[in-house]
DNA sequence: CGCGATTTGTGCACGACTTCACAAGCGCCT
DNA sequence: AGGCGCTTGTGAAGTCGTGCACAAATCGCG
């Protein structure tokens, strides 16, 4: 849902004027589709992992909680591969989907905000394992500089720049406090950063040319708060209660 | 973009034969709208902090990084009481968005997975101020049980069903492992909990009663590298470089 | 009291995404 | 070789969301 995608996509209708990549031509992926993927490879990691050579879309889309009939269109825009009759092989699929995103590179991540969230972040083993590594620690407050995360020494704010530059870094991650997000985002992107993750709960300015993405924790548990609200007020008089009928898979 | 989310809405079309809510009718809101209003409810106390006592939509829609339009049509579902020619009241506004997101009672919240990711939620300050505490903390590992940690104690998971009944909690916090993620999911939902915010890389099976929403710090970085990908592609033979020009906000 | 400046609320058209339904293709079995 | 069952790939219809553009409403001021 960044708005700021979406600003690539237009730009480029479908003049291939620009081709020479040594992607085959990527074809303009639509935004939703682009998230999805990430899903898709997951389950197929899963898959590869069970002893799978060949999924069917019906069990692909079942594994990453969507319907058969969208995964399939999904893929079809990567050129897909499957055959019919018999599914998509595993491996390939994979090597696919890993180099449309981008993912054959180990991408170096920095992490500024050492506190209670970017502690935990930089301690998460699961990135390393999908394709990204945490290269550098950054943090405001000299009492934390210094401190040894997870093999990662925490370096003070100022030396972003120079960091930034030697690990190769264009991607990072701010876990700060709201009031520092702001200045926090406009160092790192005059040191070359063009995609943000941003955990902090507020809006950020950037040239269009740098993607931000957002997650806010409380933002998602007030989602779910209003369909508790609503299911509150539903429960109220109720028909038949539908208790527990049929376990169903529902999407992300 | 809870698949979940749908099922709700689409079976009352326009009957209103289960009104007799608080909530003065609440009129069926787009997903969409459900998933800014905490954007909008962030912004306007942050406005409010700084005093301010009407807001225009356009000021409204910059601080939350929106189109004002959509905003308009955004407020205009919660039968809105904006005035024109001047604004909207911002106190009577937050009431309103609280009011429609359940958030004036304070719901408590159980939190399963107490390591990493689970240790610092548990210890973000962010929920008290935003609707929601923390009453409950478990984790599987007997190591783990009995540690305090921001004056709640862990509990081990086979207290689940007692505590989350006594303390009357719906909505439950999700960070294990993977591999965990599906059966504490089975035993929430069998003791009554009805939201669940899923941070485990997994897709988790409930009834269609239950909402799930997923946050997968791997996903996002995954869609970020794709937006790299592309850059990196496309400077390859610039035209013309548009560096730095204009700032300008980006949405979530 | 009326006028102009301002801002909300919304009809409408457009675009994006989803889903259905089915033709095309592939492999296996006889 | 040929037919049959299965699964992909995709046209087309339907749904949802967005953003423009403007009428309606309110305030302040002369």
């Amino acid at each position: 849902m960044p708005a700021s995608a979406r600003s690539h996509m237009s730009q480029q209708h479908n003049d291939r004027s620009a081709i020479r990549t040594d992607v085959p031509d990527l074809p303009d992926l639509p935004d939703a589709t682009v998230g999805r993927l990430p899903e898709y490879l997951r389950a197929l990691h899963a898959l590869a992992d069970a002893g799978a050579d060949v999924v069917s879309s019906e069990e692909l889309a079942a594994a990453a909680g969507v319907n058969s009939a969208k995964l399939r269109k999904d893929l079809s825009y990567l050129r897909s591969n499957g055959t019919r009759g018999v599914g998509y092989d595993v491996t390939q699929l994979i090597e696919k989907i890993e180099h449309v995103l981008g993912l054959n590179q180990h991408r170096a991540v920095a992490l500024v905000g050492v506190g209670n969230l970017g502690h935990a972040l930089a301690g998460y083993a699961g990135f390393g394992s999908r394709g990204f590594h945490i290269a550098a620690l950054f943090d405001a407050d000299q009492a934390r500089v210094g401190e040894w995360i997870n093999g990662l020494a925490v370096r003070h704010t100022s030396q972003l720049a120079e960091v930034v530059a030697q690990e190769g870094i264009s991607i990072a991650v701010i876990a700060t406090p709201a009031h520092a997000a702001q200045s926090v985002a406009d160092a790192l992107v005059s040191c070359g950063v063009t995609s943000i993750l941003n955990f902090a709960p507020c809006v950020l300015s950037v040239p269009e040319n740098v993607d931000v993405r957002k997650v806010d924790l409380a933002i998602e548990l007030q989602i779910l708060s209003f369909h508790e609200h609503r299911k509150a007020s539903l429960t109220a008089l109720p028909s038949t209660l539908p208790s527990v009928l049929g376990q169903e898979a529902v999407g992300s």
